[in-house]
DNA sequence: AGTTGTCGAGACTTTCTGTCTCGTCAATAC
DNA sequence: GTATTGACGAGACAGAAAGTCTCGACAACT
């Protein structure tokens, strides 16, 4: 990631106090957009950015979003290793659900979500994020079949997409809470089908 | 539904045909719009019918599209009831991944999916649909339960959402198969968690 | 000092949504 | 049987937003 250039690289550098301007603005606007929809010209006059110096970076609109998600979810979520299958799985799906649950979260993720359909660049991203969200979960389940909680032949894949497929569902669909009482009752849920 | 006007409504008559022809073009573009977008102008002019007759029954594109899905989606699932939890999860989801699979609805899906985070329009439409399709499977669970399947203080729309939410993140982000053997899996795996 | 490439700013093009207008046509009222 | 009413197809129009292009200014390297 940290730019190493082969050739001297004549000319002005790129601004890296812009580059953070564009992506702070991002998640700024993304959670507070409940209404209306998050634009490029939002973005650079929030920023004190021309709207070329984003284009100069990120290929669309898309693209800007998911590295600002990436950068910021999942940050806060700790990777627990009790030693128990439904401990890790409580405190891991308590601490996702209850960040998932803030509104502005669930906004940045509904709109990020909706851009990745309809934005190319930004479904590349957006499969990326999901991918080390699933992975670090996914882990914890690698851990309790090592352990023995799991059996061997489980699909560990379907018990991952189980858990964020609720929290995903939930969020763009809204029919459903999403709090801490949801990921407890779903971590006993998990823990109860891998043990059999 | 029928439309019985309590006013003898002179003037010329709404003319369903150029309806239904809207609501099949909708359905057809969306399920073989992979890349483009589906647009007004699109449906208007595949369907024969002029913008201002859409925009007339519609309050935007995004009702447009759920309707259209909503009168489709879910048409050839079953609604199995074998005496077994087992059996009746396993041919639901079964079908259910069948169709969701399919490249077309799947597409359609993704396109209606993002369209509801957009569009006001589309957000409750979009919620009736999925509550009709969760209802289904909810009876299922609770005659399931009925029988004594499922323990009495089980949250079956935890379930319900465990299932919908494999289908949903798998449609949008497209990082595993949705199949028959999956469908079979997860069905082995709820089916063994309610009885735990 | 000259070259190169970024900077902020904003005009511009393109695409799409949704509105408005037009002449036409069908169903009911008189 | 003619007038009224309102939907019809067609398409011009306005507004929003993405993405491109151009400009003069500025910073880093030769």
């Amino acid at each position: 990631m940290t730019g190493d250039t082969h050739r001297p690289h004549t000319g002005r550098r790129r601004n890296e106090a812009a580059r953070q301007a564009i992506l702070d603005v991002a998640v700024e606007l993304l959670g507070s957009a409940g209404d209306g929809p998050v634009t490029i010209d939002t973005i650079a006059a929030a920023a004190g950015v021309g709207k070329q110096t984003i284009y100069r970076w990120w290929p669309s609109k898309g693209a800007v979003l998911l590295e600002a998600l990436a950068g910021r979810a999942g940050a806060d979520i700790p990777v627990p290793d009790t030693g128990s299958l439904r401990a890790d799985l409580e405190a891991f799906l308590r601490a996702t659900f209850r960040a998932a649950g803030n509104p502005h979260t669930a906004s940045a993720l509904r709109h990020t979500m909706a851009e990745a359909q309809r934005d190319p660049h930004a479904r590349e991203p957006m499969r990326d994020f999901l991918a080390s969200r699933r992975r670090v979960l996914r882990g914890l389940l690698e851990r309790a079949r090592d352990r023995g909680e799991i059996a061997s032949g489980a699909d560990l894949d379907l018990i991952v997409d189980q858990a964020y497929g609720v929290l995903w569902i939930r969020i763009l669909n809204g029919h459903a809470r999403l709090g801490e009482a949801e990921a407890t009752a779903l971590a006993g849920s998990l823990a109860g089908q891998a043990r059999g």
